[in-house]
RNA sequence: CGGGGCGUAGCGUAGCCCGGUUAUCGCGCCUGCUUUGGGAGCAGGAGGUCGCCAGUUCGAAUCUGGCCGCCCCGACCA
């Protein structure tokens, strides 16, 4: 093994970041916080974005593009979002450098041009949006405003991790105009299923749809609806957002529109996005110790073929055979490599595969030709499998489809195998310990008590899941009544 | 910003305590030959501001001071 991977069990942070750097999908970089997404990573990136673009523009969105600066003024319109953001935002001050006159070689920042007013660097785009829907919206004929965006937006976190959290992270952000409220929250649970839909079938990552509590919401909404999903070990990530903002950006850029009647009212408006964190949770939810697992649907390579040969005079004749069967599962839309590279022995092109999640491996020797078969081994469980080349590509995709589905099975079995209920605060303290993931217990409803759990245990509540049954309780810290249970883990 | 670890070739490292010729080893890279069914072998070769700056010294990767950067854990967060 030229590249040791970290263990799951020596060091979980370790494991991720040996995955994410030696399986190609990203480096650090000169940049504090930020990293380089390599080709592999963004052609995952690549594949999540044409697929979730793909819906939503099959639910009538269209795509724009606003700037990456925010005028000061107009970000501090919606004064909650303002806050909420503000700790954690770039700003332009100046545009121009000059020569440093006392260091030769060097360059400083001109301090004749500071610029009358500074310019945010968006951490999130409503107000630059919602400052230009005015300008588009007069009418309910103008109704509903259905807008989706891909961008970078930056948020000077403290603490990055590759994928997770950086200073820099590319996404996508909708946000939509309606003319009821009823119209927006229903656009916003559109979202959210869409989101979860997108996580579940392509992803394999199955995730539970809830609301954020108060100090959970998104700064400036009325509702944050999320996706929770869970990693291997034990903690939750939010792996995608949908907001009901009410008419709070409406009033703070004054966009109103007259009804049928000739009557004046502000519109309503959601905002949802997923991210690049995306990445970090597939990386997470499936992948061993051997390196990454990819669910085929988002796989950047579905399948790949090693050809085994000795001499070169057979070479020729592998090659041949190979690209015929690499084309005759591309013209079936499976994306396949058949990788010819003469410098690398077949044992190191095994590994590396396996390193980088490919779901499929074919390999193809002498043997093989007599016999008219290819060695296929599964990514997923190991299985090593001697085919038929006969009615070979209707096999392998019918393999990529189980693939796919037990990958998502395996990760529904562990999920479910940890959601745990907790009745008193013994219970719930040595849960959280020993096992993690989400601990389904009552609470009180207030911030208060969600603030002092959090402080005492570091969990947080991830959600309150829709659909949730009434249940009569007691509040797993103060004891107060409570009429439902609602989600705690520790998180990402 | 606190606590811990680290910085020597593209990557991983030895040397540092106890200063002394040309800075160690492995992987990778280049050339050639042999190889190819689980990270190939042999031979030859290229590659270094020892993180940066200052100091001590005849002499610094090694000692002293300052600075910078990265990783892990915590506080903040998608």
């Amino acid at each position: 093994m030229s590249k040791e991977i970290t263990s799951r069990q020596q060091d979980y942070s370790q494991w991720y970041n040996d995955l994410v750097i030696k399986g190609n999908l990203a480096d650090y970089s000169a940049v504090r916080g930020c990293m380089v997404i390599k080709p592999y990573g963004f052609s995952l990136w690549e594949k999540m974005q044409a697929q979730l673009d793909r819906m939503f523009k099959d639910t009538g969105h269209e795509n724009a593009y606003f700037p990456l600066f925010v005028p000061k003024s107009l970000f501090e319109a919606e004064e909650k979002n303002a806050e909420g953001f503000a700790k954690e935002c770039a700003v332009v001050t100046h545009y121009r450098l000059i020569s440093d006159p006392s260091a030769k070689g060097r360059l400083m920042v001109d301090p004749e041009a500071k610029l009358e007013e500074e310019l945010i660097i968006r951490p999130t785009s409503e107000a630059i949006i919602w400052n230009t829907y005015k300008n588009w919206i007069q009418s309910y004929r103008d109704l509903p405003l259905l807008i989706n965006q891909w961008a970078n937006v930056v948020r000077w976190e403290m603490r990055t991790r590759l994928f997770l959290r950086t200073a820099e992270f590319l996404w996508q952000e909708g946000h939509t105009a309606h003319a009821t409220g009823e119209e927006a929250v229903k656009e916003a649970e559109l979202m959210l299923d869409i989101y979860a839909e997108f996580a579940e079938k392509y992803m394999a990552l199955p995730v539970i749809r809830g609301v954020k509590t108060e100090s959970e919401r998104f700064a400036g909404a009325i509702d944050t609806y999320c996706i929770e999903a869970l990693m291997q070990d034990g903690k939750a990530l939010q792996a995608g957002t949908s907001h009901f903002l009410g008419q709070n950006f409406a009033r703070a850029f004054d966009v109103k529109f007259s009804d049928k009647d000739n009557k004046l009212d502000y519109v309503w408006a959601t905002s949802w996005g997923v991210s690049t964190r995306l990445v970090g949770a597939l990386v997470m939810a499936h992948s061993d110790d051997d390196g990454l697992i990819m669910p085929p649907k988002i796989a950047p390579i579905q399948v790949v073929i090693v050809p085994i040969y000795k001499g070169n005079d057979k070479k020729d004749l592998l090659d041949g055979k190979g690209q015929e069967l690499a084309s005759q599962l591309k013209s079936r839309g499976i994306s396949v490599k058949f990788d010819q590279n003469d410098n690398a022995r077949p044992g190191w092109k095994f590994a590396e595969y396996e390193l980088k999640g490919v779901p499929l491996r074919i390999a193809m020797g002498l043997r093989d030709i007599e016999s008219g078969t290819v060695e296929v081994v599964r990514r997923d469980t190991r299985e090593k499998m001697v085919m038929s080349l006969e009615g070979l590509t209707e096999k392998i995709i019918t393999l990529l489809d189980n693939i796919q589905e037990n990958i998502y099975q395996k990760a529904l079995t562990y999920r479910d195998s940890r959601i745990t209920k907790a009745d008193n605060w013994a219970e719930f303290v040595r849960l959280l310990d020993e096992k993690g993931g989400f601990i389904s217990a009552h609470w009180d409803g207030t911030p208060e008590t969600e603030q002092t759990i959090q402080e005492k245990t570091k969990a947080t509540i991830r959600c309150i899941p829709l659909n949730n049954p009434l249940e009569e309780g007691n509040c797993i810290f103060s004891g107060k009544p409570s009429q439902q249970r609602v989600l705690f883990a520790r998180a990402y």
